[in-house]
DNA sequence: CTGAAAGCGCTTACAG
DNA sequence: CTGAAAGCGCTTACAG
């Protein structure tokens, strides 16, 4: 089966490949009723299917946009990543996801990959350490936006969190319960991970607010598979913290992991808050108490904010936006 | 910024554009040194970064493949997709997700979607009613695969779930914890979707070589939203089931909210099993005993066929292939 | 060992 | 109202 291209269809309709063009691309201001159908008839005989491949490469346009998300792992991720790709569908664009697997080498890979697939414009959830790319993009007035993370001194804007007013959701709810001896647990932040950073930061403000002191071994950060470990340090302390914030839904399974492996019961031994609004947490028992992020808008905020810098180039930049966490009363504190 | 082509590395390093295509393409068999040499500093002192678009069209090759999944919702889904994306970018081809929301006008609109865009080969969770775009590519000898259901009379081949197998697993182990009562509830059947008939089929057939009696009022198939109703209907029931098997991830959860609205204690009052080993089965209240599907050698075993495939054309079909399931025993029965 | 030329399947400014 | 021609950025069979 050769495939059918537009020369076949002009040659079957008796015109040329301009005029089945423009029929193609609806342009028929003054286009003869007859010649209409005859392109019409022509293309439905021979089956013709345009091939947007040809088209991109004339148009320097492919109407597909790059994601790479840091960690594709996290329910964060998925969620942010759904909502990006029904706004970009509903605006007839495509979209390639890339999971940079929290690899800054990965990272590069998949820039340039996407960059020669001649994406145009990308979303990332950059892992920081490719200062060079995203600058030398941002030089070359490429369409970049970043997403849950921002990079210091690259002027690329970023929709995110309000991480700060997370933490101090979670810390306010825990006191209001009676909690003092409050902790968090966080995955690793060596490589400066905004939405880590952040959340202690904001964890330590809310403390000093609620005027409780900041106890050095309440804040702890770790890989996930040397979380259960954390866990079990945080408790063996003389004077063991009573509440744990989970920095993200990670770090929430592996501590309920630990709980009932140890027979804990939340919140009577421990209470517990996680950020993130987790699948399970309305009907778990106890049903978890969380910060929800917009994730659904994020997401549709992150598409709307690069299909814009596609369309209208030099549109101005109005610098990082941030949603505000939903505190989610259950049982678990 | 102007783009920089093969034609500007080629005027830099004083050679045709034919010579830097062999350099790119590596076929260094007999290249001087020396040109070798003037075009890689051209290419560096450019930035010169091929486009692939144009590549596509000359080579009619994309090397990206289309996966078109019925319902991105389940988490069975979610994990296949990430295989199939591991599978296809170790072989270096790329990978575009469509959602059909199972829905075939969806299903349809992607498959041209993705064709026009000239993808290599696809991917589909089958909706099941697009017979004639399905029975065109096997004309066209377009290279697609099906995943998680078949299509009877299309001889796409499959690869999937043994089906009966795990309606089978989960019926004996209920039967071997003494229960006798078992129902089953799955979602909707009205587009005779592949493993909900089959996991049905399976549980009858099961009770069956149990001795146990089928009885019609313990097998219900509703929508995920009707699944709560479904519930009550059955526990209103002169004589109960004592024992439920969920079809899905998303039938399970529907089950646990009423369970955990209701008061209800599992499996003191009700003993559940799950199809598909969802993320938190391990550290709910109690565990839940699931079947597990290898989501991850389906996927990997997809993309591989598909890609054989592309490869090697008229490669003959195995038919479908299924995978066995897998009863992971914790405390819900 | 390297280059000129044709062609992949489209689009569009321009001419008539 | 429609068409001839040039061009998007590559690749490759062929020639020298």
């Amino acid at each position: 089966m050769k495939t059918v291209t537009i020369s076949d269809v002009a040659t079957h309709a008796k015109v040329s490949k301009s005029t089945v063009s423009h029929y193609l691309n609806r342009r028929y201001d003054s286009m003869r009723e007859n010649t209409k159908q005859r392109i019409e008839e022509a293309i439905e005989t021979l089956g013709y299917q345009p091939n947007i491949v040809a088209r991109s490469l004339k148009l320097k346009s492919t109407r597909s946009i790059g994601v790479i998300v840091a960690n594709i792992l996290h329910n964060f991720t998925t969620e942010v990543v759904r909502a990006i790709e029904d706004a970009c569908i509903s605006s007839d664009y495509h979209t390639i996801i890339c999971n940079a697997d929290d690899d800054p080498l990965k990272e590069k890979h998949y820039i340039e990959m996407l960059r020669a697939k001649q994406v145009d414009g990308l979303i990332i959830f950059p892992t920081g350490n490719n200062r060079d790319l995203y600058q030398q993009m941002l030089n070359a007035r490429y369409p970049v936006v970043f997403l849950d993370r921002t990079v210091e001194d690259i002027s690329i804007p970023s929709i995110l969190l309000d991480n700060l007013q997370a933490s101090k959701l979670a810390v306010e709810h825990f006191v209001e319960q009676g909690y003092r001896r409050i902790g968090i647990i966080t995955t690793s932040i060596i490589n400066h991970i905004t939405p880590r950073i952040e959340r202690i930061k904001g964890y330590e403000k809310a403390m000093s607010e609620q005027g409780l002191p900041i106890i050095d071994n309440y804040v702890r950060t770790s890989k996930s598979t040397d979380i259960q470990q954390a866990m079990a340090d945080l408790l063996k302390l003389d004077e063991p913290p009573q509440a744990i914030l989970a920095g993200n839904d990670l770090v929430l399974i592996e501590i309920l992991k630990y709980v009932k492996q140890h027979g804990l019961r939340i919140p009577e031994d421990l209470a517990v808050i996680g950020i993130d609004d987790v699948s399970f947490a309305s009907f778990y028992t106890p049903a978890i108490t969380t910060i929800a992020q917009p994730t659904f808008e994020i997401g549709k905020r992150g598409a709307e904010a690069l299909l814009k810098k596609i369309n209208q180039k030099d549109v101005e930049d109005y610098g990082n936006f941030r949603f505000e966490p939903e505190l989610k009363i259950r049982d678990s504190v």
